[in-house]
DNA sequence: TCATAAAAGCAAATTCTTTGCATTAATAGG
DNA sequence: CCTATTAATGCAAAGAATTTGCTTTTATGA
């Protein structure tokens, strides 16, 4: 038995997994981050807490799993007419979302993490969200640059403002956008 | 008697304080992060753990106290004749120092804290050294990029890069200095 | 010098974490 | 379909960390 067998839908893992997730974000929606504990969680998922130790390790490990879960894109970004307007409204929602205060505690727990894994997770979504918008701009035939500039002009100074203190502005957004646009090289 | 009064050198405070320091910088040079607990800080401090908890509330607190004041710079950007070349120095260098181990770890422990505060002060050491780049460069009569631009096409890209995934590798850095010095927008 | 207030020490109570062992559940092979 | 195997969970006791009320120390200003 390995345990990707036993993470199928259904499997008892799965199912202790699920219920486990669900109580983090239930108990994260009605109580301050730090008044939540592993004891906690297993109380309402209905599992001992030595189950949450042993597979998650700590509670920074298991909010990240959590977190990343909750990072996931939901959609495909909306189509706008243009990559410039795609990419714009992309970006604002993302700024808007991420400076969010549960948006800036799901990246906090997610950079928290021991593990590396999860973060570089996240930044793949993102990566692959500006792909869709991308690819699609080619098929109009539209210029657009590449994937990973706009990681640096545009995602990288939106997370790093939020991070570091400020929550950018829609009209900074707007700016970043129209920049790494008008570059050719 | 305030707080500030009682922070002055040789004030009790600053030795509980200097002291706490002191022995979390030695533990952590000397074992797993993973194993640095409150007791053995108050241990190696000589100060009893409660001491510690009313002080920083838990031990993130305190990680992140002791890390945004290792990252303070200890000296002023290296001038290397030009505001390029000064730019892709220190550029190169703090790409290389906060992705090395204690970097990434200085910099997880400053975000982790709930207390913005910190995160804020770190951006603000990096603002003000390229600040001093770009003084000495309008001194010389040079064109210097505005530092918000560089904080967000030269700081936030290799920054990103670090939490998220990657080491930016030395070519890279060097790109991200020489748009930014290109650009006149 | 003395009164005051803030911080630290101490120790008991509480809560969280770890761990060994028993039990349950899922899988592969017969 | 049944059974042997193995991974995961439950349980409970032991160990470690955290909180808290109270006392003592230390710095400050009158």
């Amino acid at each position: 038995m390995t345990v990707k067998e036993n993470l199928r839908p259904g499997g008892r893992s799965a199912r202790v997994q699920a219920s486990v997730h669900k109580a983090v974000r239930e108990l994260m929606a009605e109580m301050s981050r730090a008044d939540v504990t592993i004891p906690l969680i297993a109380g309402k998922a209905g599992v001992t807490p030595s189950t949450i130790y042993r597979r998650w390790g700590d509670l920074q490990e298991l909010l990240a799993d959590v977190a990343v879960d909750r990072l996931r894109p939901d959609m495909q970004p909306i189509d706008a007419g243009s990559g410039k307007t795609d990419l714009e409204t992309w970006a604002e929602q993302y700024a808007e979302e991420m400076s969010s205060g549960p948006g800036r505690e799901m990246i906090r727990d997610v950079l928290a993490a021991q593990a590396g894994a999860n973060a570089c997770k996240c930044s793949e979504y993102t990566r692959q969200q500006i792909d869709v918008i991308a690819e699609r701009a080619k098929a109009r035939g539209e210029a657009f640059p590449d994937v990973e500039r706009v990681m640096d002009q545009v995602v990288a100074p939106i997370m790093y403002r939020i991070l570091f203190g400020d929550v950018p502005a829609t009209k900074r957004v707007r700016d970043l956008v129209a920049r790494v646009m008008s570059t050719t090289d």
